[in-house]
RNA sequence: GGCCUCGUGGCGGAGUGGCUACGCAGAGGACUGCAAAUCCUUGCACCCCGGUUCGAUUCCGGGCGAGGCCUCCA
């Protein structure tokens, strides 16, 4: 490859150049959504990024060579909260599975409708606990935790003394000080210091609950942090000689750690703590890499301002915009934005993406991919993801820039998920959409063509308005009339 | 209060110490019965003030402005 991968690392605020640990196996994760409801069209960002990611690396280091784990976060006080909500009358484990079960159904639906590959690997935490325990049991016998009140509780102060740990909030770049001054968080009595955060919590009876480790009697549930400290090392360390059994901290590390900015602190600061801590490492990923926040039209998106948005509402009401907008537009539309910058997300943006893959589309027509993907857009993409300088690659290529063929386009496209159908199959998956009757569409553009030719100008502008309301576009070229379904 | 991003033409959005980003919209033209689509041509920029430099939108300092995190929200 010419240009090598650099991709930005929260850790070094640098575009790193990557090299992998082992090429034959390049390891990421991804943090993923917690299934109490539908997802919004916010947590789409990081699923589409990291995909172009994961793209990129399998054609980089060849399919069979890239490892990609995005865990499911079924455990959490707020998917119980809706299930004694929704199901009331419905004891609460089942009541629970009904939740996960549903939303985790919805969201594959919804990831794949945006053209994502899917992961290698997708844990769902409540399959983890055991492991999930053996490193907190591992943690309270290094010394970095403590059990208070059927609680077991992490203590960075402890990890800051601990020979070969990264210091506490290297991510973040704060210090434990800085911290403590601007705290406000609630501090609970049985925490030896406020900073102190929950890696294991008692259950009553009306919450899941699991045998506690630790030697606490009662059953209790995993914090948020420690699942995915637990899930990354089932998935990308244990299968590579990694794990709680390994006394060789290098064998403990992964690639590429992913996810929102927003869970820089406390959630990826507290999973480097308990990995680094179980693991006798210095690091737990080599590379931290974070999407940007997702604004609609200019503000925070929130359920009170009224511009909160499912994926699901998206492609199928009419809540943005007055229309459905396939995954392929909005896969575009975040594709616009380079992914470590803030994207508003606006109904003229999804607008202008469904024109250029309309254009594009043309362009391709039904062409399979053939030929090397364009090295320009590679290096584009090599340059931390750099996908609107990758779009503008493709814009030259469906201009026919030097002679592109459309098979090239076809296949550099693919390289960003895009272009996945054939302009035929496009076609005719808007003429379902819009409900075209074809006979009916053809009659009338007959009739058109002889009033045409009669020159009754009135009645083919008629004929024309109507086959618009059917959602048919006519197009008079030099070859002749054709018709397209409206997009 | 602490920490961290970011300020590019009408809009979106890359990038660079001197050389057209790109797209949308706009303007002009070709084509058309008209329109749409398509094609050709084209105008428009780098928040403010200092500094470094032969030269800064690009580097450094200050200011102003916007946003995020510090509350298990991607």
């Amino acid at each position: 490859m010419t240009a090598p991968l650099k991709l930005y690392n929260t850790l070094t605020r640098t575009k790193d150049v990557f090299r992998p640990l082992d090429a034959s196996a390049v390891r990421m994760y991804v943090c993923g959504p917690t299934v109490y409801d539908f997802a919004h069209i916010g947590n789409a960002r990081p699923v589409i990024v990291f995909d172009v990611l994961f793209r990129l690396l399998r054609n980089i280091y060849g399919e069979a060579h890239v490892i990609y784990a995005r865990n499911i976060t079924d455990v959490d006080d707020k998917i119980n909260a809706r299930a004694t909500r929704d199901f009331p009358n419905v004891p609460l484990n089942e009541a629970i599975a009904k939740v996960t079960a549903a939303t985790a159904r919805q969201f594959e639906d919804d990831v794949a409708a945006l053209e994502c590959l899917p992961p290698t690997h997708e844990p769902r935490a409540t399959a983890y606990i055991a492991d999930m325990a053996a490193l907190i049991e591992r943690l309270l016998a290094r010394g970095v935790a403590y059990v208070a009140e059927n609680h077991v509780l992490f203590s960075p102060t402890a990890m800051d003394a601990l020979p070969g740990a990264p210091r506490y909030g290297s991510l973040a770049r704060r210090s434990l000080d800085e911290m403590l001054a601007g705290a406000r968080v609630d501090v609970a009595p049985y925490k030896r210091d406020p900073m102190d955060f929950v890696l294991w919590k008692p259950s009553r009876s009306d919450e899941p609950g699991w045998p506690s480790p630790c030697g606490i009697a009662t059953l209790g549930r995993p914090g948020w942090h420690i699942e995915c400290s637990a899930m990354s090392m089932a998935t990308l360390l244990l299968p590579f000689g990694g794990g709680l059994a390994c006394d060789d901290p290098a064998k403990n590390v992964f690639d590429i750690h992913g996810g929102g900015i927003d869970l820089v602190f406390p959630h990826h600061e507290n999973e480097i703590a308990q990995s680094c801590c179980a693991f006798g490492g210095s690091r737990m990923a080599n590379i931290w890499m974070h999407n940007g926040f997702l604004q609609v039209e200019g503000e925070k998106m929130s359920k009170s301002s009224g511009n909160f948005f499912t994926i699901d509402e998206l492609r199928n009401s009419d809540k943005f915009g007055g229309r459905r907008w396939p995954g392929e537009i909005l896969r575009f539309a975040m594709l616009r934005s380079h992914y470590r910058q803030p994207i508003d997300w606006t109904v003229s943006a999804l607008e202008e993406a469904e024109a250029t893959l309309t254009r594009w589309y043309d362009a391709v027509g039904d062409a399979e991919p053939s030929g090397a993907i364009d090295a320009e857009l590679i290096e584009a993409l090599a340059d931390d993801l750099n996908t609107p300088a990758a779009l503008a690659r493709l814009h030259r290529l469906a201009q026919n820039e030097s002679g592109t063929a459309p098979g090239v386009l076809k296949a550099s496209a693919a390289l960003l998920g895009l272009l996945p159908r054939t302009r035929t199959q496009r076609r005719s998956d808007l003429l379902r959409a819009n409900n075209v009757d074809v006979a009916e569409v053809e009659t009338l553009v007959a009739r058109r063509a002889e009033a045409r030719t009669a020159k009754d100008w009135k009645e083919s502008d008629r004929l024309r308005d109507r086959l618009l309301e059917l959602g048919v576009v006519v197009k008079d070229t030099k070859t002749g009339v054709t018709w397209e379904p409206k997009p």
